[in-house]
DNA sequence: CAAAGCATGTAAATAGTTACATGATTTA
DNA sequence: TAAATCATGTAACTATTTACATGCTTTG
């Protein structure tokens, strides 16, 4: 039973007390989309895949008209995620980063508008930690006062990481600057 | 005229003295990979396109029966890539990172299992860290001696970025550990 | 002469995003 | 009553990888 990452991503998530698709996708946006990433058109497919695997269990919620499908992790399910969290498997990191590219070509430019991209990774960074420290760390919080201490312990590696770009750049720019 | 970042990683890499589609991937190998990839699938048919679209010329070199086709920049191709790197367009950074993932979602196994992500992950950045001061720092040196600083520079990013990350996770293993 | 490195390409599969499509409920 | 939020889904497209397929040249 090969799951793709997305998989394990949604079993994470109703582990953390996500119920519906809905919930996964907030939940995605404000806790680990800094280091991975899924879409609906992904999300509600998987669902019912790993429904048909036994790995969770779905029931439609009656709400008035609207419809909502909440979702639980079955005993299967959890001991999935327990044997993907305990395996040990390549730890793939796969990194895209528009901002360090254009950077590393940045000799084909003149030194201003080289200067110009260092900036722009910097206020990318800035961006980022602001997000970070925003809606992503009392998420975190509240994850951590359930009981749930990890979230929180991500979350600092995300703040460690940009700080260090933050911190390079403004060293670039005084190297470079005129 | 819009195209794939993968297009301006080739056009990039040519301006770099990268010569034929060989050559460019063992310079994405040992300088970008660690902030952005490209595969042989995808540069030979994208060397073509680039060729019919004047952003690069490109010749059939006969060294006895060896095939090789090497491509240059057209005065065309540099405006092109010099037009991307100045453009503000969003520097889109997308990262998928297993390691972070797992350890998010640690609290779903016990607490020598959640260490052994920790350890896991710091593992994995001292053997980045390591390829990015054994191939990587070398080529770069060799770059920066021919008048190109960037290489060098984003190479620097890279070494702070996981030297962040393993400092991060000896802090939690002292915290977690037994 | 075997192994490592040089060199190019395609087909099929997988992964992932974007746009399309709809409608209910709550809040200002 | 309009806007924001809740809620789910699919189709088409784009991007990317993996596996297949081949053959020359240099070095030990």
């Amino acid at each position: 039973m090969d799951l793709p990452v997305a998989a394990y991503l949604i079993l994470g998530m109703l582990g953390l007390g996500a119920q519906s698709g809905y919930d996964i996708k907030r939940l995605v946006e404000v806790s680990t989309r800094h280091f991975s990433t899924i879409s609906r058109a992904q999300i509600y497919p998987l669902l019912k895949q790993l429904e048909r695997d036994r790995l969770v269990t779905g029931h439609a919620e009656a709400q008035g008209n609207r419809h909502r499908r909440v979702y639980a992790l079955t005993a299967e399910g959890h001991a999935t995620l327990q044997h993907w969290l305990r395996a040990d498997d390549p730890l793939t990191l796969e990194i895209r980063d528009l901002g360090m590219l254009k950077l590393f070509f940045a000799d084909a430019v003149n030194p201003a508008d080289a200067l110009q991209i260092i900036r722009a990774v910097r206020a990318r960074s800035q961006r980022m930690l602001s997000e970070l420290r925003q809606p992503s760390e009392p998420a975190a919080r509240a994850l951590d006062e359930a009981g749930r201490h990890f979230p929180l312990h991500t979350l600092g590696f995300g703040i460690a990481m940009h700080e260090a770009v933050i911190d390079h750049c403004s060293a670039l720019e005084a190297k470079l600057a005129p």
